[in-house]
DNA sequence: AGGAGAATGCAAATCATTTGCATCTGGCAC
DNA sequence: GTGCCAGATGCAAATGATTTGCATTCTCCT
């Protein structure tokens, strides 16, 4: 808990050093997303920085996960066929397997992938701008748990 | 033309036999989506069978589409910040690259990725139902086009 | 040809996300 | 510290893509 506020800390000041208004939502949004080891939606992170801020609002929400995004202090991930889910950027980078039957994510990275990626775009004329890599994924020879 | 005619008609009767019938919207959105060579949205698919069936509604488009995909007949893609695009599924897998600047879709396929991508899954108890893998790309050393 | 059940078109509903606008509030200037 | 003002917030309404309810129209089986 320490670490992390030691961080959100940090974070606040690059923040407020690039110009950025630190406001009581903005910093409630930002201390949930450094606590959160899931991928929460939108309406999930409202509801967590309700906790600290009452009365949030989605738009902000919303307007503040953009700008975030846009300063590179988190990723957003848009899966198929569900609302957006964020993550915050203090981890390495990686994909993400998501469990059809729950909808959980599993992160995964592979050296080996991303080198082919680039390879790949490289030999077509293009560099990467950034790559999205999803695998649906159903748990093995599970004895029917779901369907 | 001969050719795509010829497979669309053999789509046809096996669609018939599983049950689907065969509306003229349906044959219109049939035809149109076997001589697409790009990846159109549904909007662009009404657009183009109003050619055929002038007055098909938007929703008998999306309906379709669903039942298509169903069926397996097409493959619905969620690029990121758009609206769907279609494809049907004639062609053997590939992933795609998507031009940030133009939009432009080309596709690609590469067996390795497709080997690890089964051998990650696998390592994690997990087998692949289906993925999305999509580059951004941006044409390399342009001497700025855009921006 | 006749009819049952499925498909269509239209308008209205959804769902996630964005935006207009009047009101509030960080954070620098003094 | 106090005041100011551009930028942030909350609310409600707008958007955009897609889905759905329902009355009407077709497809295809017999």
């Amino acid at each position: 808990m320490n670490e992390i506020d030691r961080r959100t800390e940090k974070l606040t000041s690059a923040l407020r050093d690039a110009g950025v208004r630190i406001t009581r939502q903005r910093a409630a949004l930002l201390s949930v997303l450094a606590e959160a080891e899931d991928h929460p939606e939108a309406i999930e992170l409202q509801r967590r920085a309700e906790g600290v801020v009452p009365g949030i609002s989605l738009s902000t929400v919303y307007r503040t996960l953009t700008e975030l995004e846009s300063q590179g202090v988190i990723l957003r991930h848009q899966f198929a066929g569900t609302p957006a889910r964020f993550e915050h950027t203090e981890t390495t980078h990686h994909d993400h397997m998501i469990d059809v039957d729950t909808g959980e994510v599993v992160e995964f990275a592979n050296d080996r992938i991303e080198r082919l990626q680039a390879e790949i775009a490289e030999a077509m004329g293009y560099e990467i701008v950034h790559h999205r890599l999803e695998l649906y994924v159903r748990r093995k020879s599970s004895t029917r748990t779901a369907e």
